[in-house]
DNA sequence: TTAGGGTTAG
């Protein structure tokens, strides 16, 4: 007991251990102590994980709970690739020194290196895990499968995951949450809420984790009434108190534009945290709620929770939305205090302030001379969508000329069409043609916009010229119907009963998504403001769906809102509240 | 042992 109370510190007991291994005594409560010490450096966070590997090199009879404890802590640490090494020596059953023989793997140490895999998106080294998983006879393991599906999952390859998943014997909750999450983490949110709907079918009980990755997905798709019913049952089981699941809820109701229930959910939100904070700043700048978003971020400060490189961005994109720019400077400067250095995020944030205030000679010089870093070609591309808003095409030109956007991501696409865009705006067609000529040489598909909508709890999913919705035909018939009345017409009131005699019809009808054309924001006239954010949330012409918005807020005056990339905009008698910058 | 909240632009 004595020589436990000794052992207080990492040199101590290095030194003891030390001592013993050369007398050749073996002491149990010194490597009882021995084990704290090592759990504790490998796994506390203030752990220093440099003295956990030294205790483990040094020990004469390893067992495998030490290598896997060390595996699991590489595999959280900054460099996961250690994790994987370990674990290799552990396959291997190669010798450390002093000629101590290293156990193999077991059940414990496949989900910490898996998890490596992933942070890592190395599916290649996991396959190869996942081939001697089989081999070892453990695949029947639950945890195991569950870690491969995450790996799967966190690699990009769902398709894989969900094959793991579907082979499983025995599913528990986390395997539900693991597929669910990744789904919602490869742009699949669909398939998230329909394998959360049977998992609650199959009687599992899903628990704070699912909710969470559910109204994720809920957020992504605008499927609000999945997300309302995510907060009955949050509200059931009363967890509605924790941090975690009321940031997914403020995030899930902000994003589907009902940014009074995303207040109301933050204001019963216990011991609001960072992420907390962070998704009601965020939700308000985006709901053009600039001065309050400002407020909450002052408040925040007031409670001592420090912001940290997120909410700084949601703080700057309120900035943006106002037109602040000398607030916008003020706070990226500010970052300093926090001890948070900007990204190419934040910097972005203030570029896209002076471009949307046509102050293009400062975006310009703050690009050049003002910011630390390198500018990446989302930046250019901000000030060369400013060109093209404002006119400018002498600056355009010059741009092409010194910044070659081509060169510096030539697989993406969105370059290419805005530059085809610049030249077609400068009458330069013999360019444009270039660009086209390009993308086709190099094989790059033009990555089609996508919308989703949600009807009677159901998540319909369109892609921009898709025809492969059940419905389609109908759909695009109705479309072409309502097309050739407007351009006959002019504006068509009967439109709406077009609308009408379809909601009652076919619901399928109200998934008048996308395609380029205007046609796309009738669907919105006879629904609520909500449906119409979720509905163009995805549009990718927002120019033609605002000068639209503002026809029919004023031929039917009411108000209406809807969403674009950035805010929202609420259109009533024919006015936007953002001032109408188009 | 495994899963889990908040960011911009396009």
């Amino acid at each position: 007991m004595a020589l436990a109370m000794e052992i207080s510190t990492m040199a101590q007991a290095m030194q003891l251990h030390a001592r013993l291994l050369k007398s050749g005594q073996e002491d149990p409560t010194h490597f009882q102590n021995l084990s704290k010490l090592f759990t504790f450096s490998a796994l506390s966070p203030s752990g220093d994980l440099t003295h956990a590997r030294h205790i483990l090199t040094n020990l004469r009879t390893p067992n495998s709970y030490y290598y896997n404890t060390m595996i699991r802590a590489y595999s959280d640490s900054p460099d996961p690739a250690r994790s994987i090494t370990l674990f290799l020596s552990m396959h291997c059953r190669r010798e450390e020194q002093h000629g101590v023989v290293v156990p193999g793997p077991d059940k414990f140490t496949y989900p910490f290196v898996l998890k490596a895999c992933s942070k890592l998106r190395n599916t290649q080294m996991g396959k190869q895990i996942h081939g001697l998983i089989l081999k070892s006879g453990l695949i029947s393991d639950r945890y195991v499968n569950n870690a491969l599906i995450h790996m799967y999952a966190g690699c990009g390859d769902s398709g894989l995951a969900l094959k793991v998943f579907d082979e499983m014997s025995e599913r528990d909750v986390v395997s539900w949450t693991s597929m669910i999450d990744g789904f919602v983490d490869n742009n699949r949110p669909i398939e998230a809420i329909k394998l959360f709907e049977l998992m609650m079918e199959s009687g599992v009980d899903p628990n704070e984790a699912t909710l969470v990755s559910v109204l994720r997905g809920c957020a992504d798709t605008g499927a609000l009434s999945i997300g309302k019913k995510v907060h009955s049952f949050v509200k059931e089981k009363d967890l509605s108190m924790k941090a975690n699941v009321g940031t997914a809820l403020i995030d899930m109701y902000a994003k589907c534009g009902c940014i009074d229930d995303a207040r109301r959910v933050f204001d019963e939100t216990m011991d609001k945290d960072v992420y907390a904070w962070t998704a009601m700043i965020s939700g308000l700048a985006s709901h053009g709620l600039s001065e309050e978003a400002m407020e909450h971020f002052e408040l925040m400060k007031s409670c001592n929770v420090k912001p940290d490189e997120r909410t700084m961005t949601a703080v700057l994109s309120a900035c943006r939305n106002a037109g602040w720019i000398g607030k916008g400077l003020y706070h990226i400067r500010s970052m300093k205090k926090y001890k948070l250095r900007p990204t190419i995020q934040h910097y972005g944030c203030i570029v896209d302030t002076f471009v949307r205030a046509g102050q293009l000679d400062e975006a310009e010089q703050f690009i050049r001379k003002m910011m630390p870093i390198d500018p990446d070609v989302v930046l250019w591309r901000t000030l060369l969508w400013g060109c093209k808003v404002h006119g400018d095409v002498e600056r355009s030109k010059r741009l092409l000329k010194d910044v070659e956007l081509l060169k510096m991501d030539s697989r993406d696409c969105g370059s290419y069409i805005l530059l085809g865009n610049v030249y077609a705006a400068t009458g330069n067609w013999k360019e444009k043609a270039k660009m086209r000529e390009l993308m086709n040489q190099r094989e790059l598909v033009k990555t089609p916009g996508s919308s989703r909508i949600e009807i009677d709890g159901n998540v319909h999913e369109f892609t921009a010229g898709d025809s492969r919705h059940v419905e389609a035909e109908h759909i695009y018939a109705k479309l072409n119907e309502m097309e050739e009345n407007v351009r006959r017409e002019g504006y068509d009131p009967k439109v709406s009963e077009v609308l009408l005699e379809i909601d009652d019809d076919e619901k399928a009808s109200q998934l008048l998504h996308h395609s380029e054309k205007l046609a796309v924001s009738f669907g919105l006239i006879k629904t609520d403001p909500g449906t119409a954010i979720r509905i163009v949330k995805n549009l990718r012409s927002c120019e033609d769906c605002h000068s639209f918005m503002k026809l029919i807020s004023k031929l039917y005056q009411r108000e209406i809102i809807i969403r674009d990339r950035i805010r929202y905009h609420h259109f009533k008698d024919g006015e936007c509240s953002c001032g109408d910058r188009w």
